[in-house]
DNA sequence: CGGATATATGTAATGTTATAACATATCAAC
DNA sequence: GTTGATATGTTATAACATTACATATATCCG
């Protein structure tokens, strides 16, 4: 698993890629993937960080796609109810999802769907440099939350890892 | 690691006990263990539940312990310096430490920590039935995110892990 | 096609969480 | 008791998110 982030690589291929699988997931589901939301995910795809609700609004209301809150509230729920993109909680924030795998499978549109039953869980290593947002999968079950959890006799809908700390460029400029 | 919030105990001990050590922590180094310091930590060790800030200033508000928000977030900002407290991010809200471990030694108190030295990262498990909050530890060097960060040249300083999901109890009463 | 249903967007208002800035008070050390 | 550090009071505002209802557009089916 690298982290994409950090690294070089050719993004411009990174972002068409994740369009096109944007397309292809929503097409075989029969979802609207309007003008908003692609523009949305475009926004969220351009850089490898994360962005507030209010950054995407600024630029939707600049393009004529909604001026109002709920115009980019409504498409990041969207986005992120499909895998398609992710809520970073320690910043009330949303990144676009790096990871092919987890739009058409791993996202919360299964329903009633139990995190404990695979292993893959998204996780983020947080910039707190360059707010780059890298991310990555870790387990659950095999950890010590999973063991925890089963002790406890609770079950796992829904695991949030969130990583902060910097990373080799920000350590290096030191910071 | 039992997950506390969800097993029948001895709260009135659990309480006592944690006040006991804030107590000792703030003596042992010096810091003021003022009465609204006090009073919002007896709030959040009143239930093994997460309180909003305003929750608790509401009732600071009521007993005459400060009325308006800085008088709630700076008493949350030094509990959970110190470690005697935790943000859920998921929640944005507050919950008492529960673990006699952290209290002294694993908050951010050392300054430039880096939470890779050590595998002590707290956990929590939210239901989001009844909205307990249980703590427990999970490891992070030896999971896939302190390998990737390794991988990645990341240095990891802070690490929020949380799992939503079902208590017991609430997933007995058919949530 | 045309009407019915579901989905998406527009718009206004409001709710919730958190911080900035500056004055005043209290504490701790010398 | 003066001094410097820490804590609190107070006002205002910033940042994040949702509710509610009206309107528009897409999709389905007969
Ligand atoms: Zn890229
Ligand atoms: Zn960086
Ligand atoms: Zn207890
Ligand atoms: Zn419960």
């Amino acid at each position: 698993m690298t982290a994409l982030a950090f690294d070089r690589h050719n993004h411009d291929r990174c972002i068409a890629g994740a369009l096109k699988r944007a397309e292809t997931h929503c097409g075989a589901r029969r979802l609207q993937f309007t003008a908003t939301r692609r523009r949305v995910l475009e926004i969220l795809l351009q850089e490898h960080r994360a962005m507030g609700a209010y950054d995407i609004l600024a630029v939707l209301s600049s393009e004529g796609l909604g001026s109002q809150p709920p115009a980019a509230y409504r498409a990041l729920d969207f986005l992120v109810r499909e895998g398609l993109a992710h809520r970073i909680e320690g910043l009330n924030a949303y990144a676009a999802c790096a990871l092919p795998v987890h739009g058409p499978g791993h996202g919360p549109e299964h329903g009633q769907e139990d995190a404990s039953d695979h292993g893959h869980v998204p996780a983020f290593l947080i910039c707190r440099g360059c707010k780059a947002v890298a991310e990555t999968e870790t387990g659950l079950a095999q950890g010590r939350l999973g063991a925890a959890a089963r002790e406890a006799g609770f079950s796992v809908e829904r695991v949030v890892v969130e990583a902060e700390g910097l990373c080799p460029g920000c350590a290096g400029a030191g910071a």
